[in-house]
DNA sequence: CTGAAAGCGCTTACAG
DNA sequence: CTGAAAGCGCTTACAG
């Protein structure tokens, strides 16, 4: 029913091989042959197969992205920003999802994308250096986002100096007890993330002299539910904090919720900060920090593309940039509570 | 570097046909042999060329999915709810985006998905009757979602029905002016589903013998910022609503944030009933129109693998269900502006 | 139950 | 500038 290119080359009274260099763009090919050929195709309707193209060609011509899961506001964003460049220039982009059936064992071991990728983009991938080592062996190009160095090019935010900043401000506002809602306790993943913010709050602490109290720190799986359990949590607390530095605008927002049906006002009673500044958080007034991740996913697509195109570019790491956000969920904590030096 | 058939062959010594039998597990395979077969197989860590398959099987064991953007909440749980099942039938899933540059137009003239899918789900596809008709000619299986019937399987929700529940809600509460913050105006796509929505809106007013205002009908765009745009056109009434169905979760989120912000108390001085059920509503406390996307997407991938196996299941049009969830958005109206009989 | 061979629809040296 | 031919790595009748 669909012209082959064969039927091209017939209507075009030319070889099949001229056909492909014609459609393609490449050189050597005489233009009035080439505006013939161009003509064929289109009262054929033609489409090259890509299935064949790409066997013929020894290129998949398609990128995988590699994310924990899929439909999570964060995922989904890089995905869009990925699939829009990768597009732009003729790949696909195939998902692969660790946290899906088997998890990130089965991943490790099949190595699924073997012989259908030509490059990958890696995100918050919880595998060592050795695990990320055998996925390079397999010699497909790829670009990270979100790990520290591996020896492959990527993205990071500096999610310590982040972190500081987020909590430095509540240190700022008079705060001394700041809650952190984090990923979650004794991650079997290893997720670099969480860790790097838990670290950044840290330091802002001691930075400012505050004592560490392992209780202010409470997982919340970076999501909704999460947040508002771990919420909950803190509320029980002997003396709870008067701020919370959530390492999510979702869990934030959990957090939020539950405080707000304990009765506290926000941010009269507890102050909340946090972390991405997802779409709706404009909306709910939360005080945050920003990353653009549409333009991250965009950035890991080009650098990826780059490396296909024999470019040498992006070999190292690049920093993107975040701030801060001050809307409505951060103010001074309650008097009586705050600056009692 | 990596394995071909022929090295499981030469290993296991047999022909590559018997290889391919044996890896797919199709009948006529001798077990002692299949069993030689899968351990050169994973001797050698062979995994198929999926091009190769591809173009001598005939199949592109891909799925497309036709989404107007990638990155809001409804479509990306819809894809994620699509993957989760064809990935586990071993087909890819493909998206291709008819906001994207060239929009709609360019999508329907050059049928991207030709040869690149065996089957497409179509999702909110602002196509009349005609064009469906020609993305169908191209031969590939279709199932949609959202879209009345085009003659291929498809699933729905009774999005008139919702409505007037929606609004019949909060007419039970007393309200007797209720806006809607729906799509745009003029809509040059033709999208269905506002459109459906309005009606059941005003059906439920008409049904209450309450009189339509067309300025209480407000674009939303569905997006948070059209949404709070809307809210800030319905506040600059002469008499504004007491009551707002926004077609949406996310508009609805964006019309709260107005609200509160000109000091209106939620739902004390306004009700609002979004649509949905977004992963935040419930943090929010939004009522609304709850609606399963994950498990629509699932649905329609297995209706959809159903047809490429041969199934002749869902040749009609399902319906997906929905309801109201009463969180705290909605109330009765303030004292003096309702029950004014 | 197994193998030899054709064929899927392209791309790419290689010749001219 | 163009074409004939090999080849990409599989699958699928067809024979046996």
């Amino acid at each position: 029913v669909t012209a082959s290119i064969e039927d091209v080359a017939r209507r075009a009274a030319v070889s099949v091989a001229t056909v492909s260099r014609a459609l393609r763009g490449l050189p050597n090919v005489a233009p009035s042959t080439r505006a013939r050929v161009l003509g064929a195709a289109t009262d054929l309707h033609y489409v090259a197969d890509p299935s064949a193209s790409r066997l013929a060609g020894g290129r998949s011509l398609t990128i995988g992205l590699v994310v924990p899961v899929l439909g999570q506001w964060y995922y989904s964003q890089l995905f869009s920003g990925v699939e829009a460049v990768v597009a732009a220039a003729g790949y696909d982009v195939l998902p692969f999802t660790l946290m899906g059936p088997g998890g990130t064992g089965r991943f490790l071991d099949t190595l699924p994308f073997r012989k259908r990728v030509d490059g990958l983009v890696v995100v918050d991938a919880p595998v060592d250096h050795e695990q990320f080592a055998r996925m390079m062996d397999v010699g497909v190009t790829i670009v990270t986002i979100g790990l520290s160095d591996r020896g492959a090019a990527g993205l990071v935010v500096d999610n310590a100096a982040a972190a500081r900043l987020a909590v430095g401000h509540l240190i700022g506002l008079g705060h001394q007890r700041i809650a952190l809602i984090g990923g979650v306790d004794d991650d079997p993943f290893g997720f670099s993330t969480p860790v790097d913010r838990l670290r950044g709050y840290q330091e802002a602490l001691r930075t400012a002299g505050l004592s560490l109290d392992p209780r202010l720190a409470a997982p919340g799986n970076f999501s909704l539910a999460g947040g508002a359990e771990a919420m909950n949590r803190l509320l029980t607390l002997d003396e709870p904090p008067t701020a919370v530095f959530a390492c999510s605008d979702e869990m934030a927002i959990g957090a939020m919720q539950v405080a707000r049906d304990a009765g506290l006002r926000v941010p009269e009673d507890l102050s909340i900060v946090g972390f991405d500044d997802h779409d709706v958080s404009e909306y709910v007034g939360l005080t945050t920090i920003r990353q653009d991740v549409v333009q991250q996913g965009e950035r890991a697509a080009e650098l990826l593309l780059g490396c296909l195109s024999g470019g040498t570019e992006g070999l190292g790491h690049e920093i993107h940039p975040t701030r801060l956000i001050v809307r409505h969920t951060s103010g001074p904590p309650p008097p009586g509570v705050g600056f009692r030096w």
